[in-house]
DNA sequence: AAGGCCATGTAACAAGTTACATGATTAA
DNA sequence: TTAATCATGTAACTTGTTACATGGCCTT
């Protein structure tokens, strides 16, 4: 059982029904959605080794070779023993803090430029992390967990944004922010739209 | 040009001298953390890459079969090239949101005991962090760079714990505060666009 | 001087990514 | 009916992880 699998299995879970490769990538993707990359490629490895080992059993064929595949009971309680009992920790990759890191052999403007080029993908992803709750908390149920994960996204995106405030001036991408006045009223609505 | 590979030659461009893998994986360790893994087996296989390539070129050879390197002309042009031009988004797992999103098929109870897990995981790395900055602004250089790239895992680690402070109140993990005061800790963001 | 310890390099394995061939659906 | 498009599955490749054998270093 590994984090792919297991997610793969919880995905299935959540959803329910039968579900081929194609839809779990795209149950993932609006679930999680860049906090959990999942390829098709993987998917079908990961399905493959599921159904060897009783985790998952086929459904009724569709069109296209499409196999969808259902939660077995032994898959229920593999995915969920590995998620309360070997949840891994977070890894993360970033790379803009290597360009950070090497701040002291790098051009005080190609640095710049990395860091404004960094901040506005952030910018980015926070507005559209703000606009697609917005959508949720209109739904009828509510979507309490997906609201919650979404909820992650917006935290993690205006703590980075805040973080390219803090840097030295030399190197500080304009539309940062300055470092210290956090009393004005931050803007919260409609901003620059991606 | 790999992500992996342009780290290793911007560490050798900031370690100045010849280093040997065991010590790139030590600087990296150093100087970028938790925000960049890398095993000795990835850069043992990475730098025969850029050996064969001229990125590096091996210095005189140390004890244990030890083999230093040394960065080329050629090597610092193509991690800085890489570096400003064709730096990747950042790519991030993060375990503990498969868990919440998948709140709504798993135990309350399950849940949050997986997020107080969590959570104590990020207490213990802000702490960490927190400590290591003190001892860089106490050294002579007052290492800037060093201490921005920490400071990016304090405003990371303090935004998710706040996250965790969001969540429905019957899955919250204890010590994770409360959703609404935000009087002494770092609050809403000054995320102003224009 | 000897034995445990630790760092080195190597190799096998697992996971993630990219590219491609095929077949169904849709629109003209 | 035909052509374009899109989703599917597969394969090849790259990257990351884990496990292991060896040899210098340090302590006793």
């Amino acid at each position: 059982m590994n984090a792919t699998a297991a997610s793969l299995l919880g995905l299935l879970d959540l959803g329910g029904g039968d579900l081929t490769a194609g839809e779990l990538v795209r149950v993932a993707e609006q679930r999680i959605g860049s906090f959990w990359t999942l390829t098709r490629s993987q998917v079908h490895r990961e399905l493959a080794a599921l159904e060897r080992d009783g985790h998952v059993e086929p459904g009724p064929a569709g069109p296209r070779d499409a196999r969808p595949v259902r939660l077995t009971a032994r898959g229920r309680a593999a995915y969920r023993e590995w998620l309360t009992e070997r949840l891994p920790a977070e890894t993360t990759r970033v790379p803009v803090l290597l360009a950070v890191a090497l701040g002291a052999v790098l051009e005080p403007q190609a640095l710049r430029d990395v860091l404004e080029r960094s901040a506005a993908g952030h910018r980015d992803r926070l507005a559209a992390y703000r606009a697609l709750d917005a959508q949720l908390a209109a739904l009828p149920g509510g979507e309490p967990w997906a609201r919650a994960t979404l909820a992650y996204g917006v935290h993690h995106e205006e703590a980075v944004l805040r973080w390219f405030a803090t840097l030295p001036e030399h190197v500080r991408p304009p539309d940062a922010g300055t470092p210290r006045p956090r009393a004005e009223p931050p803007a919260e609505g409609p901003e620059r739209q991606a």
